[in-house]
Parts: structure tokens; sequence; C-alpha cells
DNA sequence: CCTACCGATCGGTAGG
DNA sequence: CCTACCGATCGGTAGG
């Protein structure tokens, strides 16, 4: 999935322009971690990488651009540390148990990106918030996903009010980014995960014997 | 609480500098809710209020002191419109009720400053951090006392694990009004609160013909 | 990709 | 509280 072979040809040129581009939008996404990305600013950032105004400006013509770059490399990295592990696990229960760790794991070592910027841009209307918007629906489209699978899969209850059970696991992982990322206490995380397994066990369909037993209160 | 009868001597000259100040705050809060704590500006904010820059920056003398005085604004109404209204609910159960109520009411009306002050701030040390970390413990602490008191006055189970459910009231709370400031989506609203009464419900004491199962379950 | 520049705005100062 | 100013930096342009 992810090795592409090209032509060599072009190769080395193309590499190169890329590779600078890349090298970029890795210490912008750096930059906007710490102060945002309206406080990104092009001079701090040239100089990061050690380039001219000019010569970095020319890679993307705008502000608004270089902060469309930037957020959608931050979103590959998101993609890349939290959807993709967790696609390697078996749909259903596991995948939403896989989900979540990828997630705080991912918290835990960098901060979400996609929540400081969603906070950042929720009264700035235009194509950044609209991008938010969106990923953000995505998120928990792939999250209500593998709740419909646990269902299907008889690991969860069918009675499951699918959008409601989505909806508390990501916002129950976004406020504990939220403290978790100013405290940097632990206990944050190991709580998050407790909470989730306590959620999901209450309503996980049971095993062998108490299986009859939870079928009536069920109703 | 509300009303103090100051002498009224000097009261002419101080209460407009109050005056004065309190207005330059109230804008800056606003201004601040939409560009960020660091985005507000010495000269926009001095225009919004009809003031020359040099005019408005000797009310606070730097850049720091002004936005700290605006977290502290900020966060004067988060109590007045937060704290207090559950304060008059009684202590337990309602109380907690209350303050989740009033939260998700101010989320409603002006989006959560300490939410996203906590986001702005989690990289940048300084004293505004510090402040934002004691505050959030501060909150913390009050959703803990509410739960204890649930516990002494009978209403919650005595075996219910007092930091967890804080945490998990708390960052429930949060992640929704993450999402709803970005979706302005009111089933945020109604999701968060049929989440809270839901497991407020799961380990409540209940009521007569139930206490003796729920004790056999519980152990 | 560079240098050299633009007008605007930043936080802050001085003098009144 | 004002005017007038400071050096630095902002996003962006031009010409190479």
């Amino acid at each position: 999935m992810a090795q592409e072979t090209a032509a060599s040809g072009e190769r080395t040129r193309r590499t190169h322009g890329e590779r600078t581009r890349k090298e970029i939008l890795d210490a912008a996404v750096e930059l906007a971690r710490v102060e945002g990305l309206e406080g990104l600013t092009i001079g701090t950032l040239a100089e990061k990488v050690g380039m001219s105004k000019g010569g970095l400006f020319a890679h993307f013509g705008s502000k608004d651009a270089l902060q469309l770059a930037t957020l959608d490399a931050a979103l590959e990295i998101f993609i890349n540390e939290v959807v993709v592990p967790a696609q390697e696990a078996p749909p259903g229960l596991e995948r939403m148990r896989a989900l979540s760790q990828s997630y705080l794991a991912y918290v835990e070592r960098r901060g979400c990106f996609l929540t400081a910027a969603a906070v950042e841009f929720d009264d700035r209307p235009g194509p950044i918030r609209d991008r938010l918007q969106s990923v953000i629906e995505a998120r928990a489209a792939l999250v209500r996903e593998a709740v419909e699978e646990a269902i299907r899969a008889g690991e969860l209850r069918p009675d499951v009010d699918t959008e409601q059970l989505a909806f508390e696991v990501v916002a129950l992982t976004v406020g504990a980014n939220v403290e978790y990322q100013l405290s940097k206490n632990p206990m944050v995380l190991e709580r998050v995960r407790k909470g989730l397994a306590a959620k999901l066990a209450a309503i996980a369909v049971p095993a062998k014997g108490q299986a009859a037993r939870a079928a009536r209160r069920a109703k």
C-alpha cells in the first residue's frame, strides 16, 4: 500500500523537490503544534529549514495554502499512526479497542493535531474549518463502522445506539487529550483506558453462562 | 453576594476607571474567543473599544498582563455562569447534574474559553499555562466533591471510584464542547446529556425494590 | 531557489 | 488617556 515504484528517469529531480517539500511540511507540523496554524509564520519556518523566506514562499504561494498543506501533512501522520494500525486488527470490538489504543498512544507521543486545529478554527470560517469538519465527520464514521461491525459479529448487543456509543468514545478520548496535553499526567491516559474498557464491557454480549440473564435483562 | 455598596465619595472616579477596564476586558474576552489569547492584539482591541493603542496599553503595561487579565475575566464569566448556578442546587447527585447542565448551557452560548486556552497554551510554558493548570485542577476538585457528597448522601454506590467518575464526566463534556464548537450540531449536546444521564443511572443506588438485586450484583 | 524590497502591523516607549 | 514614534516582523511581490 505504501510502496509505489516510479519510473526512474525523472526520479532524481522529482524526488528532490518532494523531499524538500516534505521536509518543509514536517517542520511546519512541528511548529504549528506549538504555535498553532495561525501562529505558523513563513519567516520562522524558513529559518527552521534553512531557506530564504522568498524561496519557501514559492513552494506554496500563500499562507493559506501553507496552512492547508500543513494540516494535510498532520492528517497524514494521524492516518499513519492511528487509523492504519487499527485497520490491521480484526473488525468489530477488537478494532474499536485498537483504534482507541493507537489514538491514545498518538496523543501521548505528540498530542492530537486535529483537536488543536478544531479549537483554533471553530470560529474562523474558511477552507481549513471546512476541511476539519469533514475530517472529524470521517473520524466519527470510522468509529461508527467499528461499532456496527461489532454488533454484526455478535460482540455487542444489537440494541446498542451506534451513534451514541461512537460519540461517547470519541468525546471521552478527545476530552482526555485536552487534559493530558496540559497536565502530562499519565493517570489521565490510564483513566480513559479504564473508562472505555468498562463502557464496552457493560454493553458487550456476555460469554456463555451469563447470556440468558443478560438477554432477559435487556428485554 | 453580588451587591456591595461602596462609600460614595470616591465613587465617580473609581467607578469610571473600573468600568473602562471592565469594558476593555469584556471586549478582550470576545476578541480572544475568536482570535485566541495569542491572536489578541493591542491595536485591534483599542480600535474595538474606541481608544488609542497607547491609552489602552497604559491599563496593563504589557501584552502578557493583558492576556492574564483577559483570562481572569473569562474565568469570572465561567464561575458566574457555570459554578454559581450549580451551587444553588442541593449537594450530591442534583448538584452534579446542575453542574453539567450549566456547563453545557454555557458551552452552547459561548463555547468553553477554558478549553480553548488550554489547547492554545499546552505547549507554551509561562504564567498563563500555570494558571490554566490550577484552574483545571480546581474544576476537577469541584466535580469530585459533588461525587463525594452524592456517595455520602447515599445516592451513589459507596464503591464508586470518585476520581474516575469525575474524570469521565469532565472529559466527556469537554470533548463534546470541542465537537460542538466545530459542528454547531445540537445533537452533540443531546448526546452528552444522554450519556451522562445513563452513566449516573448505572451507578446510582437504586430505589426500593431493586436495591437487594443491585447489592447482590455489585457483590 | 535567492536578494531586495513593499505597506501594514506587531509590542512597546516617550513625552505630554 | 493622547500623539508620535521605535525596531522587528508580518504576508506578499518583483526580478533574477
